[in-house]
DNA sequence: TTTTTTCATGGGAACGGTTCCAATTTTTTG
DNA sequence: CAAAAAATTGGAACCGTTCCCATGAAAAAA
């Protein structure tokens, strides 16, 4: 039995024209006799006809479509994103396709190869919390399939990407927590691979010189975002002989969970441990004590990538092979103060 | 200039071998001599060669690649199933390929285009809260496309689906409610398109029914699952001449949003109002008070959706196309019980 | 050694669409 | 009304891969 799908071809045979002229015709090719157009538009219709974009991606090499990866999407600041990117493309009149990698660097090759084997115009992406290979990225770009990346960036690469100014949002962070008095500073930061880790551990340390609290590696522990790890290493930072008197964590997640640990042994938040975040996800404000973080403009992040996105799509066409410095943007990030840092009796009545 | 992928043909060129060797050699056919073959896996490696999965799908009408759509991803619930999806179509072989509605219609049909217009073997999806047309959905099943439906399941369409006893689930969060001694237990119903809608607004009836409370008209709305929507409504219930003493929320965003409210006019939870939400959403249990809310087994939903589209996808292949009724799986659902509804004393303490 | 079978390879059609070029028809112009 | 120009249409190549069929070579059987 043949293929269920209509095809131009079985449009002409019943119209006993070229296929050619179809596809004039349903492609909106000045050329074709009015009588004809109508005659094909509404068989084409009738008969359910829907262009075949695996043909016309192979045919053309190119498919009007994008892919966007991101590592995860349990919490808010991915999915948001994602909605900004579909926003500004599909108002280009490009198709989105979402691909995860549940941060497993295998998934990000698998996902890679298959956005690069279905001739995505272009790809979107923030890497996982493993890679540290990127052979699969640049893979695309000498097939010249431009990428965007954001939040995640890979340091060795010259790339377009859009970020925000971690380090400055960390170093902002820290010295809210001093200035609300606070000496003794944890800091639960990511895993090394990624520069958002080191750039707010950077932000961190400065901040900490600056106003003159020295350095205790003590209270600096690197994980892989696990939730299991976090209260190990919140527990390890509770039973130190002095305890940390506020916490700064890579992101909302950990916090949150560090909340749990410190509320479960009893302490109180923000009196015994002050406790900020990062990224503003939309639990940070539903956990109680509200949690302070460093809000993300997640939407016009992924619009942003997006336009940067549609420039290089453009610059691909007019075969505009500079080599000069990618564009990086930088957006805007603000501190959020909730609860979890407001000491002076200022604290929300439930 | 030429494309920048390399194809079997450059391969076959290089080695002046034909083609059809190359090809047999890259898929692995037990015909190619030892040395003919390693040499083109040499040389494809070397030149990065990667199939092109236009091609083959043109060529094939199979793509190996399943669709998921779903119609939000900004509460826990739907990413989660995803993950489930991933799992079980990984491990199977099959790429997955995400599409987001935003609860648009217009989204819909444009991303169900999409995945039938690049062949995609089945695709798995829940519909969005506009969705009274089913066209778009139908057209997948005439081309032999095959879809399971999860959570939002069209209720005059046969096709596999996985969901829970909504019903049930609802009847028993009311029944706890008046098990606590709530007697104007108030409804914010979801948009009458979907299923859920009814069944759990069935279920609150029912339970009223049964324990000889009569049905307060003025208690159920249905609303459009916005934010500002459920401020308004909730205002409404509080301004009543004699407001509520019970909530149950079609989901946990809603409930959550209500308990705003209710906390804004400085009413208690539960004292004042108990509130239940659906689905045990990542935030029902950082909310405070802590939600209690019908846990779903969203995961498990994931799984069991891909393992029907396998059972389909197979049966496909075998042309077995019989047209028996499509098999719905449910799956069990547990109530929750935290401090929203917990009167008696026992309220967790910060 | 001859015949048969198996193995390895090449050739070419097919998949559905676009697009260029040539051919035909229609319209315009002299 | 013939010639030129413009509009419309048909034919064929092309995109990368698989797969069927044919062919030739090597191995096994007679």
């Amino acid at each position: 039995m043949k293929s269920k799908y209509t095809t131009i071809i079985d449009i002409a045979r019943q119209l006993n024209i070229s296929k050619s002229t179809v596809s004039r015709a349903l492609t909106g090719h000045p050329n074709v006799k009015e009588h004809t157009r109508k005659a094909v538009l509404e068989l084409a219709a009738t008969m359910e006809y829907q262009r075949n974009s695996l043909a016309l991606g192979f045919s053309k090499h190119t498919t009007n479509t994008i892919g966007i990866m991101v590592p995860e999407f349990m919490s808010t600041y991915f999915p948001s994103v994602i909605v900004g990117v579909q926003d500004v493309m599909q108002a280009a009149g490009y198709n989105v396709v979402i691909c995860q990698q549940n941060e497993s660097y295998e998934s990000e090759v698998s996902n890679m190869k298959l956005l690069l084997s279905y001739c995505v115009d272009g790809i979107i992406v923030s890497h996982t919390k493993e890679t540290r290979n990127f052979d699969h990225f640049t893979l695309a770009q000498r097939r010249g399939v431009p990428l965007v990346f954001f939040n995640r960036v890979p340091d060795d690469m010259n790339v377009p990407n859009v970020v925000v100014n971690d380090y400055e949002a960390a170093f902002q962070a820290v010295e809210h927590l001093i200035g609300i008095g606070r000496k003794r500073i944890a800091h639960l930061a990511g895993p090394e691979s990624l520069v958002n880790t080191r750039l707010r551990r950077q932000g961190y340390l400065d901040a900490l010189k600056k106003h003159g609290i020295p350095y205790n590696p003590d209270l600096v522990l690197s994980y892989d975002l696990t939730t299991e790890k976090v209260k190990i290493y919140m527990k390890h930072f509770l039973d130190l002989e002095t305890p940390p008197d506020a916490l700064f964590a890579i992101n909302d997640p950990t916090a949150i969970a560090a909340m749990e640990v410190v509320k479960a042994k009893g302490l109180r938040i923000p009196e015994d441990i002050a406790v900020v975040g990062f990224s503003n996800d939309f639990s940070a404000q539903l956990v109680y004590p509200g949690l302070t973080t460093v809000a993300q403009p997640t939407a016009d992040i992924g619009r942003t990538a997006a336009e940067m996105l549609l420039t290089e799509l453009k610059a691909k066409v007019k075969n505009d092979y500079s080599i000069k410095k990618a564009p990086t943007v930088q957006l805007p990030t603000k501190l959020i103060i909730r609860e979890s840092t407001m000491v002076k009796g200022k604290v929300k009545k439930h």
